[in-house]
DNA sequence: CGTATTATGGCGACCGGTCTATATGCGATC
DNA sequence: GATCGCATATAGACCGGTCGCCATAATACG
């Protein structure tokens, strides 16, 4: 990571972006050389394998950075459903910011390219896995019966990919705190399975 | 719509197609005539905006498949998460029969084209609004708080959105089932807190 | 000073969407 | 009956931009 030379990352963060607002195919490599301020002849070099390469990269680098922001709102042993509200509010702020052109750092290009490259689509999967994995961590440090809680956790990522989606559609936030709000309602849930069997 | 002519269709259902797999700027026009079967030259006669007009009219299209469906299911006065249950039951094969290349038939081209398009964009969140308000009129009659269940609408188009993701990036159906269950929990949660204020 | 590695600019083949010019069918008119 | 005109329908060619690679320059090092 740290050997990583100076322009790679810069190609990488750009790659980033662009794949984010408006995908793989639509983003041309001179776009991204622009971008990213790097001189063109360094794309082959540092990617030898040219766009699928960087393609799979930027997945990772965003998923990496998703991973780690849950991770640090997970830190003091807070409730997921906590986690995941503070998580939507951060990103409806870079939602704003970028007049709703930032959506999930991965859905777009894994939407593209899943039926082509087996790569990619594993890294996303492994992604989603990841960030999920934060989450039911926290529900079973919480008391939350392990599978349910597995479970749970898969659900609100799924939700809160579909709540993006409707976030850029209707250039709004409310559908993540709408988000937010059913996530705590299926974490209550979880626990209150839990404790009295099945439903109250 | 009964006089559009023949070949019109063929692009457009190819288009619908193609753009749900891989994408808007991945699809080419060649590829839409090759799998629609229609000469090269009628393109820019039936769609005399090129491309642009063809990928709106490919979501108006798929749109109104989609609400068709959930109308015929909602026909007879079934509860919001039967519909539910149902559609993911029927979209579950149709992904298997893809070897799950299909996913949502507007979500890839949307994320794609939702900062650049505007008609593109304003289609996809009519789609989102028709499709929600089916359910939502569904919960209604059932006895739901029409808030309330509105809210609950729109998350649950929200989280199919985003199960259809997870299921081309695992290759399976399992998140569509996982989703239905809580879609449940949901409606139910709707339908208690008109009944006794607020949570059990 | 020579060699190996790092880094880069430019070139070529190719494919994309777009448009103009042409064919075909058919009813009206002289 | 022949010709004209119009709407329908089509094929081919254009221009621009794309990805991918190679020949070359700059740098580090023995």
């Amino acid at each position: 990571m740290g050997n990583a030379p100076k322009h790679r990352q810069a190609i990488l963060e750009a790659a980033v972006r662009l794949f984010r607002q408006q995908g793989y195919a639509a983003t041309g490599l001179s776009e991204i050389l622009a971008a990213s301020g790097a001189p063109k002849g360094s794309l082959y070099y540092y990617f030898p394998n040219g766009k699928a390469e960087i393609g799979l990269a930027a997945i990772e680098l965003a998923a990496e950075k998703v991973a780690a922001t849950l991770s640090a709102l997970a830190a003091n042993g807070a409730r997921p459903e906590k986690i995941v509200a503070r998580y939507l509010d951060m990103v409806g702020n870079w939602m704003r910011q970028s007049a709703y052109a930032d959506g999930s750092p991965i859905t777009t290009i894994v939407l593209e390219m899943a039926s082509r490259d087996d790569k990619i689509r594993e890294a996303a999967a492994d992604a989603f896995r990841r960030w999920a994995a934060i989450l039911e961590h926290a529900a079973v440090e919480h008391g939350c019966e392990p599978t349910q809680a597995a479970e749970t956790a898969r659900v609100t990522i799924a939700l809160i990919e579909g709540a993006l989606i409707q976030c850029r559609v209707r250039r709004s936030v409310d559908p993540l705190s709408e988000a937010a709000a059913q996530v705590k309602i299926l974490f209550r849930e979880t626990d209150l399975r839990r404790r009295c069997g099945h439903s109250c």
